[in-house]
This record gives C-alpha cells, structure tokens and sequence, in this order.
DNA sequence: CCTACTTGATTGAGAGTTCAACTAGTACAC
DNA sequence: GTGTACTAGTTGAACTCTCAATCAAGTAGG
C-alpha cells in the first residue's frame, strides 16, 4: 500500500469536467433514444452490431464481446428483444452449447426508423460543439 | 422535417472510439467503487457534495441541481444512504415542503474510506494515459 | 470410459434508474 | 380569502444491470 497520489485543484477540475461532459452527452443520446424510440442506447448498439454481421447473425460471445458487455447482460437483452420480436435466436448446430442472435426485419425496420434521430442528436450535442480541429484533434 | 446530416466514415469512427472509451472508463471506475467501497458512483458523487457543503447539508433540489440527477433519482438514493446510516434527512423550518440532506459522520468515515482507492483509478485509468500536454489542451 | 475442468449461455435475486402519478406546501391574482 | 398554478419532494411500477449460481455441452487426462 502505497501513498496516494491525490489530485491537483487544477487536475480535479479537468477530471470532473471530463466526467460530467461525457455522462451529460450519453445521458442526452439514452434519453432520446428511449423517448423517440422506444430502446436504450445499448439496445440499440446491438442491434447495429447485429446489422452490420454477415447475414445480420451473430454468436451471443461474440456480441458480447463486440461491445464491453457481459454475457448475462446480453442474455437478458436479448431475451427482451426477442420478446418485442427484433430478434430471434438460434442454436448453434456444431457447438450445441453455442446460440445465435439473428436481426429480424422487423428489428431493422426499427434500427433504420430509429437510427435518423439518434445520429441527429449525435450531431447537434457533439459534432456541432466541436471544432473541425478539435474533431482533427481527437482522430 | 430535413434530411438526415447522417455521419462520414471518418465521423463516425471518431464518435464510436469517443463513446466506446468514455463508457469503458466510467464503467471502470463505477465497479471499482462498487467492488472496494460497496457504493456506485452516483452515491459517491452524492456524499462528495455533502462534504464540501457548508455543514456538510444540502437542500434536496440543490443537491439534485448540482449533479444533473433528477429529484426522483435523488430521492430514491437518498433514502438508500438513510437506510446505511450515511445521511441523514431534516425538514426545512422556513419551507415545510422543503428536506435537507446532511452527512453523518459513518458517511463522512465511509467517503474517507473510499476516496483513496477511487483517486488511484482515476490517475491510473485516466492521468497516467495522457500526456501532459493532452491534459492542458482539455482545460 | 469417466471424472474433472472449462466454456457458452441462462437464470434469479437484489439494486439503481426512470417515468408518471401523487402529496403537500407556497405564491399570486382577483 | 379563495381559487389556481407552481414548486419540493416522495412513491410505485416497470425496466435494466450486476453478481453469483446454475446448467448443459465440449475437452482433457488417466
């Protein structure tokens, strides 16, 4: 156990700004997400990740993986996305352990009618605060 | 209703390795707290306030104001505090609808206990990273 | 083969957050 | 003063997340 190395007046500054700009930013995007569509924010990561996957499938591990998520997280959100029939799953025949998640279209038709929105706020609270150096910068 | 500004390949790269990152850091320090100190972060945030507050008390709604916490959330933790015995509730004289928050000392003795481990990740996970000129160019 | 270990995923309980009521007290106008 | 609107804070239900326990299926080692 050593001593502990406190922050200066000026790093505790810079450091509870940096945290309240970021949980601001991602609380916004969360709540009109939530608001105008209907799903949390990591709903809605899953199921651009499922979008972007080869045949818009992917092993629950590997989803899980992708974003920093747990597999019980996972396996809890993706029980309700099947509930609300965005998603299907499927057993995986070689590894009988192993289940994939599947996008339905449905659950495209809710990405693509959600995703406008959500980049328009990505923009406004983000990108338009920005400078283009800032943006340059942060590359 | 105008068109979507949907973002550039470069944009959005910028934005998902931004999110990505700041979710991974708060997570980060949220389970540290958890794990070690057995408080989230929005509890630690909570207990902060109170100790740099004249008497170590807060009205409800400043308390609240400071953080971008709504009441109900407020509410809801500040009742679980009462319950460990970290703070404790009074009614203003002056505005009979109004609660203060006050630190107990078990709550000052517990953000003490806490503090030390929570600074050490913040520098690990976020000061020893940057340089010193990245941490001037954030001010 | 058969026990032991590991891996993929699910389950349930406990906790925090949100949203929409709801209570109670204050302010202000007529 | 009395009705109306507003403000401070609480409550309950629904939902998501976490942690630990569990289950089932694959993998070794003897």
């Amino acid at each position: 156990m050593s001593e502990t190395r406190w922050l200066s007046a000026c790093e505790q500054e810079v450091w509870r700004a940096f945290i309240s700009a970021a949980d601001a930013l991602s609380e916004q995007l969360a709540r009109q997400l939530q608001r105008d569509s209907g799903m949390p924010y990591t709903y809605y990561e899953i199921l651009v990740a499922l979008s972007e996957a080869p045949d818009r499938t992917l092993r629950m591990s590997d989803l899980a993986g992708a974003r920093g998520s747990s597999r019980s997280r996972l396996s809890h959100a993706v029980a309700r996305l099947e509930e609300v029939g965005w998603v299907r799953r499927r057993t995986c025949p070689t590894d009988k352990r192993g289940s994939f998640a599947m996008l339905t279209d449905k659950g495209y038709a809710a990405l693509e009618a959600a995703a406008p929105g959500h980049v328009t706020e990505v923009r406004e609270k983000l990108f338009d605060v920005l400078t283009p150096e800032q943006v340059e910068h942060d590359q």
